[in-house]
DNA sequence: GTGGTCTAGACCACT
DNA sequence: GTGGTCTAGACCACT
């Protein structure tokens, strides 16, 4: 369900928040369900919890998610707003991805084979 | 030509470095031509010298370029294999963009619309 | 153990990767080995920390230590035939150093009492 | 006759101030004798000719050799104590060179090997 | 003018 | 405390 790219140069703390977001756009978690605790997703990265605390600081910060003392983070309700826009973001964000991948020549026919079989494979 | 994105939490000295690559592979930079001296990019960068420095060390150690004394800088000859290697992983890290629209169940059609844009655009 | 010879032509940054690597072949640092850090060795030297952070990465680059966040550099693990090479890069630069005292009309004999006087002290 | 390595780190104009001293060490160029002219060597390792002048430069500091205003450069006499202290020198640096190999635990077969090739390939 | 190296100092991410 | 990145500024080797 999670999928954190140590690889990249996102700091960990934005990817674990990117990919939060994402599981909550694609509803996996709800308006009012608890996330996982941060213990858990310390553990689960083998990461610092200090770490997985910024993240969720982070999401705080962008209205994603609330806390309640001594229970845990939850998801905010009405956020179809902050989705929309997170969609957004990663629309322009993947626009981009195709104009490189246009500069440096690749073939049309090449990216839509690699869209067609992720979408077929759903 | 240049296209240095600040915003993107990539250091400055690889979005320069991925960005040379890329007018490598076009063919913008042929093999033996001379690239932008590191004083004329960090002026046009307003950055740092030693950064510009940077992503040139990082193009030299990946095969790309090789320096001579009091010169510049210069591409390398038989590089394509590199860049084969380095249009892979283009194509691989477009491929998880795909995955992650997916996730968040964007349209295909969505996706389509996109990539036609740009290509026509072309 | 370090052994940074700063009369040398080499820049400091290549002289402390070197000694590195000569402790790594020898076995002083296994694989997963810290390595010391970064501050550390500025202060043991009394150079700029940036300048063994350059040290640091030439070694990643060349692929025999790695960074964890946080935590410092380490040693790799199956770096056998990177010694190899190393070792064979060392008794070539040798060769060529024998070459020259030969040209120079040094006796064999002086040679060899050298390298009897170094190997009888070990 | 001349053998100047470029990969090296030392500065280009030392590499060449070494070669010559080897050749006046070796007896190629004697006392009084005419050395090559600064443009018959830029020519001739493709380098600009302040490097070469920068080259005889060191050689006259170190006493090696002299100038004749609109002749050229000439090794000067009784140098045989420079001579000496320069293999003096030459030993040492070797010295270190098999101190190196000795701490990387090469055997000591391996380097009289090496040795006894040279020697008898003269 | 061009790259190479180094210092002093700063701030960030992660432990 | 540990590495990563960056700035401002300096001096060197080579053209």
């Amino acid at each position: 369900m999670f999928n954190i790219d140590t690889k990249s140069t996102n700091p960990v703390y934005l990817e674990i928040a990117n990919n939060i977001i994402k599981l909550i756009i694609n509803g996996t978690y709800q308006p009012n369900d608890k996330l996982p605790s941060i213990r858990y997703l310390s553990n689960l990265f083998s990461i610092n919890h200090n770490t997985v605390n910024r993240a969720y600081l982070e999401l705080e910060h962008r209205g994603y998610i609330y806390p309640i003392q001594g229970k845990g983070m939850f998801v905010k309700e009405n956020i179809e707003e902050l989705n929309d826009e997170e969609k957004r973001k990663l629309l322009l964000s993947f626009a981009d991805k195709v104009k490189e991948l246009a500069e440096i020549s690749i073939e049309k026919q090449e990216i839509d084979e690699i869209v067609n079989k992720i979408y077929s494979d759903k």
